[in-house]
DNA sequence: ATAATTCGGATAATCATTGTCCGGTTTAAT
DNA sequence: ATTAAACCGGACAATGATTATCCGAATTAT
């Protein structure tokens, strides 16, 4: 039960993007190199953001991503659910309804109670932060040159 | 991102055991047998338990398994330690860090601060929850008549 | 027109989980 | 003592999810 080191991607990569000014966009490779993650899938993990409405994409030449939302709209629960998905982390099988031998519409699996109240609990932390908090984390850090680095190498590299 | 079922069974499994008397004992494969298992898998399940000090074993004939520990102190919690271990949800892959040009040392991820504060919660709720309150929920649920079959299912195939 | 980019699907590689097997050890019963 | 039934632990195979690659199509600035 790990998460996927997609999710941690993404949130750096959108966090990257909120670095960038009104209209400019980055490229795909150029993101993924400053990551360290693999083009071609981490091209897969900018469209599911894409199709869960976090980020737009601009096709063509001088094409890339920006943020569709403001980074206050965007919360990492978001682009956990983007990559993930919305399946639960415990997904009940069933047994102890086997075990003792409950009809199926008796949804009453103690277990499940307990899981999904867990969940909801992790949840609701992811929920609480946004790009916007984290953005702030990080500039008011104790790291502050770093940042206009970063800065300053997302101007060399955006586009239009 | 999803708990394995081992985790599920393990549950089920101590909640079997719980319904044993004194002294008494369970086979491995009677329980697996119940719960829908692969017996060789389950079987493993089982040890993991064992090294947790969870539940004891007891080898040869008429051997098998019972609780360790009252079922008040066995948490949710401990039985999914035992299960998938302490690593966290949340690995690092300090992908920030190389982004932001950090030493190794500085151990500033902000990312991994949430998920820890996340993943906290999420261990709170199990481990709130124990093998007791848990048998304690499904006897005074709806469903009493089915919990007297159960026990005597175990009573019929319990050893010693 | 051309080159550079995103899009979407098919598919392979990798890795964690699940499952099997086998020889060894312990213990009850004969 | 011998045997049978169970647990022990390691090696290893099967499965499934995640990660990664490739290719053709669509889009757009030059």
């Amino acid at each position: 039960m790990q998460m996927k080191t997609g999710v941690e991607q993404s949130v750096y990569a959108v966090l990257l993007l909120n670095m960038l000014p009104e209209k400019a966009v980055l490229h795909s490779e150029v993101i993924s190199g400053q990551i360290g993650a693999s083009p071609t899938y981490f091209q897969k993990l900018l469209r599911k953001l894409v199709s869960a409405d976090l980020i737009t994409s601009v096709p063509g030449v001088k094409g890339g991503f920006k943020l569709k939302k403001n980074p206050e709209d965007i919360r990492v629960y978001d682009i956990y659910v983007a990559i993930e998905g919305q399946q639960s982390l415990y997904s009940p099988s069933g047994i102890l309804n086997d075990v003792l031998e409950l009809e199926k519409d008796d949804r009453c699996c103690v277990l499940g109670e307990l899981m999904e109240e867990a969940e909801d609990s992790w949840k609701s932390v992811l929920k609480r932060e946004t790009i916007a908090s984290l953005s702030e984390q990080v500039e008011s850090k104790r790291f502050v040159n770093h940042v206009t680095d970063l800065k300053n190498w997302v101007e060399e590299n955006m586009v239009v």
